[in-house]
DNA sequence: AGTCAAGAACTAGTATGGAAGAATGCAACA
DNA sequence: TGTTGCATTCTTCCATACTAGTTCTTGACT
């Protein structure tokens, strides 16, 4: 496992939740694979109570399976939750992108444009830092979310986005296309001149831009797959 | 509190966060009433590890906070909270209300079909059981997320909807308007037939029937309400 | 050899005790 | 009177022990 050091004031639940999310993106906790309280605990070097209570936590979006008395796994991945989370997605942010237009305020505004800034800052660093340009992104969808003031909402479609970010992961795909920071800066420019319905459009578009063919992946590793 | 029966094969976690749930939706447990995992406990009947995990997930969708090592308290009223939980619900079903006319089979349609036959009873019925009304309401649109295929979406809704539901109840206002069973034939019908266009302006008109004055609610009970 | 039952070895669910941190009250002191 | 410091008493957080249920092994018996 994938392991970090544990973040000041961090409980020991949030850095169970957090490193084991992590490793069940990056595949290092593979679909399908049994895990169990103690061992989690003893990677952790926790107890089984913070482990368990995040495992509880990643059976609520159905990313781990808990047989009671039997045993926990990492779910298979089931291309129709992939699907699910990727609808949620679209539907909400698109819906948020449009209500963007009528709630950005000049705060909103001035860190979405800092965080546009900065990527386009690392897409022509010479040294590209594909883990950096990927958080910017989530960073940037992220405070659409808080610009339309729709929190909550960004928190609730992220807990079904992980199913969606393993198969990024097992795709390989990292997203460096220059075309992306385009995007948002389209986006953004839309939202400002208050005009919703290119919004939506441009959010559409930008979205389609993460397609990835699941049915490849499955014939290529079937035993990640669900049925 | 108000305390129903563990049911069979209930896990003590889940009857303990159905138990609370339900008493904070009915108000029993008061907005902004500080609440312990022992007193908890103590009514419920167990121990404290499944309540502490309980409190956990509500903690998760802000209806409780958890302030470590001071104590849990049942959080006050957030408009803003309020307003999410609407503009998620609402933008969701609007996209599954659509979705459906293309994804309906006949085994989701008679399920529905079922479901409305009974909302016809109840609502002619001489003794008239609400609560009855209003679970087949939730069962409806629960089941149209089914015939969408996005079970999880529906429960990512359900999460943050409880902020509504707790809103309804002070408002006291118990949906038994005919109308409203009106609307989900009329819904279902635009799906049968699979009109999309129609079948969202449907649910939009449809859910906006649920709208509640939270702004005078909060100046009939401000003590309940944040800030 | 094949079958079945008993028990060993796992699991998650629950109970409980203690540790660490935060609030409160009170006493000591300026 | 106002302030500081400490002890008390809360709380949640975590570790650990125990319970109960499942699976797998093992060995006796047919």
């Amino acid at each position: 496992m994938y392991l970090t050091d544990r973040l000041p004031r961090e409980t020991g639940r949030d850095y169970a939740l957090r490193t084991i999310k992590e490793n069940i993106i990056r595949l290092e906790l593979a679909p399908g694979s049994m895990v169990s309280e103690n061992e989690l605990a003893a990677a952790l070097g926790l107890s089984r109570t913070p482990v368990r209570e995040a495992l509880i936590e990643l059976n609520k979006v159905r990313i781990v399976e808990i047989y009671p008395q039997r045993g926990s796994s990492v779910a298979l991945i089931d291309p129709a939750l992939v699907e699910e989370a990727r609808f949620m997605r679209r539907v909400m942010e698109c819906a948020v992108a449009e209500l963007a237009c009528t709630t950005l305020t000049p705060e909103w505004l001035s860190r979405l444009q800092e965080n546009v800034r900065l990527q386009n800052f690392y897409i022509q660093a010479e040294t590209p830092y594909p883990e950096m340009l990927m958080s910017l992104d989530d960073q940037f969808h992220e405070l659409l979310f808080g610009a339309a003031n729709k929190p909550q909402t960004c928190q609730q479609v992220a807990n079904l986005s992980i199913h969606f970010e393993r198969v990024r992961s097992l795709a390989l795909s990292t997203v460096k296309d220059p075309q992306i920071v385009r995007d948002h800066e389209a986006l953004l420019d839309a939202i400002v001149n208050r005009n919703p319905e290119r919004a939506r459009r441009l959010m559409e578009t930008h979205l389609g831009r993460y397609a990835i063919d699941v049915q490849a992946l499955k014939e290529q590793y079937p035993d990640y797959f669900k049925k």
